[in-house]
DNA sequence: GTGAAAGCGCTAACAC
DNA sequence: GTGTTAGCGCTTTCAC
């Protein structure tokens, strides 16, 4: 048996199909008898609407996409935490896509390629994109862009100032006495702007230190994951002058440079300090736990589908807008040692 | 200006719209002169099919709903991870969902409440679901489910062999020559079916061994994350007699465990051994790392992703099939110890 | 191989 | 308030 449609409905309970539509949608006033008739026939017949036919009458998909490079990254996985509750209570899906940060992917969904219409908006996370290629997306793709980017006017864009955050980051191991500070994520390259500007941030504090900086302990890695850590923190430590502390662009980086660090023996924040960037979950039960910029995850995840959809309802396009979060510096025990017992 | 419609393209090629649908789906013979000249019309016009129209026409989304309690539980992470390129190759979306194991809204998932038909089919691994939920699901959904249920015959169910796993995991934990050895996680209660596989497997090992199951060394967790781990740690460790080894139900819980008793400057696996569940990234990299049952993702993922599409694709209902797949045991740092430098 | 036209099920402008 | 009906843009049966 084919499902019930409206005008089904409509005709068991003896009214028109605009009447069912507006008791379904709320719409506009019905008369409580004839409200009651339809419902008595809803249950009835068990309709539910066609959200497929729906769509397409409105013009509206009623999903909004998230776009993030990595589905494991735990930062993007509590993004998203926060982001999907969000969405649905006004009233919208959340699809989610994954683009391995490949810029043809990335590209293509900005443009809104082959899926166009599925989703009536979306929140970008970019990582292969560089500045420029977010200037060509559809213009009519309200977007809200998130992480290290600059609006351009079309879009808006929601993050934390990173050049301050990771400025603070650095201040906190030169003010524990530290001098051989390396920093581990830098990205000298067009698609690396978020990694830049931790950099610049690391440069600002020795600067403002008096402090020179050593640039062989600038270390660049293609992702801000465990493995590039660690990867990284090896050739850190087989150097004969290895550093004091370390600045990682992630905690997931710090993770695998601590990883390292601890397998060859050596203490942490004793011989080497370690502060990381994103306060994720994993950083509060390590061993030692990881000091770190904590993110207003909450305040970016909202603030990101507010403003996605007061563009999505908007009539015409509106002006980008630049949102800057909170962010702030919490210290544990990878920078200030574990409490005595 | 508004987009252009398949009607646009036909006029402007000089074609019906039948011929336009046939070369944009790639359907049937169409005569080289005519594809080329539709195609002419497509680029000169930028059109761009219409998904919300086509689905209204084929009574399909295009979509499957991948449903996981959390998202931020890296074993879902993972799996989505490998989920998502799966359908994607196979011209499906993912659209995902999280329930934070609310019973009510798993249920309304089940049975396709408000979103009906947004999405043609679902993999789903339910929390909040006792086995008889399952059992009145609306029957016409295609259905995959993870994780630690049983298919009634009307969806199919993809899963490890849990009981075995457990039982190696605790019979790793006796070959060490531990004998107070812990469990982490159970939930005896209906919707905790999950958990109990894993408490018959470790008292399985037990029995195997001939050794005694001291019932007040399995402690209870309402979930399977860091902070159930620890403070059910805390738990054994307050007592006048602690375990000598733990295992735990999830790599969450042994992490959190871990942390706890590294807190209290015990040592890990000298004092307390652990073995976790999941095989999830982070324990690759912990300190120690984490020994654990390592379930084949890729395999479940994929096998998900098809036995779905199977479904789906299917005119009538199929049967439902059971699909189990490989585990292995993975030991690490938290039971053999730290390898001689 | 291509054209004409009838839906898919809902929304909303337009009457009454 | 409620009925009538013309789309929304595509797919697809049926002829030719």
């Amino acid at each position: 048996m084919r499902d019930a449609t409206l005008r089904d409905v409509a005709e068991l309970a003896g009214v028109s199909a605009r009447t069912v539509s507006n008791v379904v949608n709320g719409y506009a006033k019905v008369t409580e008898r004839t409200r009651e008739k339809v419902e008595r026939a809803i249950a009835e017949l068990g309709y539910r609407p066609n959200v497929l036919a729906r769509n397409l009458a409105n013009g509206r998909s009623g999903q909004i996409a998230v776009v993030v490079p990595y589905l494991d990254t735990p930062y993007f996985a509590e993004l998203l935490q926060a982001i999907i509750p969000r969405a649905r209570e006004r009233g919208y899906n959340v699809l989610i896509d994954q683009t391995d940060g490949d810029p043809a992917h990335e590209r293509e969904l900005i443009r809104r390629g082959a899926r166009a219409l599925l989703f009536d908006g979306m929140i970008f996370s970019p990582l292969g994109l560089a500045q420029e290629d977010l200037d060509d997306g559809d213009p009519a793709l309200p977007l809200v862009v998130l992480g290290e980017r600059t609006s351009n006017g079309t879009f808006d864009h929601v993050g934390i100032d990173d050049v301050a955050a990771s400025r603070e980051a650095t201040a906190h191991l030169i003010g524990l006495g530290r001098r051989r500070i390396a920093a581990i994520g830098d990205q000298p390259y067009p698609t690396g702007e978020a990694a830049q500007l931790r950099t610049l941030g690391y440069r600002q504090a020795h600067a403002e230190a008096g402090l020179p900086v050593d640039e062989s302990l600038i270390i660049h890695t293609p992702r801000f994951n465990r493995a590039d850590g660690s990867g990284a923190m090896r050739l850190l430590l087989d150097r004969a002058d290895p550093p004091d502390a370390v600045f990682c662009y992630s905690d997931l980086v710090a993770l695998g440079a601590l990883h390292e660090v601890l397998e060859r023996g050596l203490r942490v924040p004793e011989d080497i300090a370690l502060i990381g960037y994103d306060d994720i979950e994993e950083g509060r039960y390590s061993n030692p736990t990881i000091s770190t910029i904590s993110p207003d995850k909450v305040t970016i995840a909202t603030t990101a589908v507010d403003r996605l959809l007061a563009r999505i309802g908007s009539p015409e396009p509106l002006p980008g807008v630049e949102v800057r979060a909170e962010h702030k510096l919490i210290a544990r025990q990878s920078t200030l040692g574990r409490a005595p017992r």
